[in-house]
DNA sequence: TTTCTTGTTATACGGCTGTGTAATTCGTTT
DNA sequence: AAACGAATTACACAGCCGTATAACAAGAAA
């Protein structure tokens, strides 16, 4: 029997429902699917764990909200590569690559989260429409960008190539994320140029001029 | 209180072991991680959980050598492949790529599998040693017949392109496995083809005979 | 047949899980 | 200042988790 009640403030609902998403994400990062306990996401949030049930009607609402959070986060930090990249065809679908096997876009931490909530993916229905809508933006995104391109190409050697390049990327963002210590710095970036660069025809290596706001 | 004990038949070690691996291993391809309980697995397996502490000191061990065994499925399914391949370097090389891309080696359990274990793969140091053991393994299997091809190449040349080519493999692997739906039949192992074709400069496509065996 | 080893079952335990419900207190409205 | 609604806390509950330990029985050895 507690000698005083835990004091609180009032938030705003969009500020609990974020607040909750956000440490939901954090330990499923940080331990896996099965460390984001009811218990743990409230401690994490500072609050009771009651108070998720009165924003989620249930634990696997909450999973689900939170893996659509984490894949808008994955989409938008892709697209916003885009933003300031060069105007060039050439060296804008360079950038691009390159950012795509980078930080924020390729790290430890997202392919963890993706990977623990793959599972989940398969079986709700729902989560795989969120997958499905993900991957297909990001590959439209690469369609479009090798489209650009100064080339003449038809519409069905275009997906096949923007289907080939989207795994190239894919599949080294995994392993650099996985086994970082394997390659040398730039390495990943330097491979993943050259080799979409084959894939296109195109010299992507030395159109691709490194951000300077990045070290 | 049981009106009798459960029967039961003594089994050697081995025997014993590979049953609660297995179990172990469904459990985990159905249900995710976590659904792979002690009392799933005997249960599964055909024994009472307390038996798998007497041949696991814990659930723990069993997970890593579940792993390890997952692992080494993989890892010879891939080299399977090469037993009855090609002779010719070049047809050799596109055999083994398509079969990468192709089932057993991929499919959604697979994957499925894959992704569970990757949380644990990244904290625990044993884990990761398998995995990445598991990963040059296959990347120097895939050099090798890079290496065979009737080029000219630098070492460098060799470890830039195996990483490429495992790149697209990889990628497509996955996006395979999890949107299978999203391509056609066939159209993963032709742009696998194609796409590593283009990073070596070699055509893979025409050099492609598939296998009888399979229809 | 009897003994002995040990593979196997049975059962207990503390701790953690998600959920349901009642009590409280914050912040606003009157 | 008093009342009110609802955001938040507190607590209870059944069920499952991994682990520990003791009782049993299967099959080999004698």
């Amino acid at each position: 029997m507690p000698d005083h009640r835990r004091p609180y403030r009032r938030e705003t609902e969009e500020r609990r429902r974020e607040d909750l998403i956000a440490a939901a994400l954090d330990l499923v990062a940080e331990g896996g699917l099965h460390a984001a306990t009811v218990r743990a996401i409230a401690d994490r949030a500072g609050v009771t764990p009651g108070l998720i049930r009165h924003y989620f009607t249930s634990k696997e609402e909450l999973t689900r909200v939170a893996y659509r959070r984490l894949m808008q986060r994955m989409t938008s930090d892709s697209a916003a590569v885009l933003l300031d990249a060069p105007d060039d065809p050439v060296a804008r679908l360079a950038s691009f690559v390159a950012a795509s096997v980078s930080a924020p876009v390729a790290d430890p931490v997202a392919l963890g989260l993706w990977a623990a909530f793959l599972h989940d993916v398969r079986r709700d229905a729902s989560m795989r429409a969120v997958h499905t809508a993900m991957y297909l933006d990001f590959r439209d995104m690469l369609q479009g960008l090798i489209a650009a391109l100064p080339r003449v190409a038809s519409d069905a050697q275009l997906r096949t190539e923007a289907i080939a390049c989207n795994g190239v990327i894919d599949g080294l963002w995994m392993e650099g994320s996985i086994l970082a210590e394997a390659f040398a710095v730039g390495e990943i970036i330097a491979i993943a140029l050259s080799a979409t660069g084959s894939i296109l025809n195109v010299d992507l290596t030395s159109a691709y001029k490194p951000d300077r706001n990045i070290p």
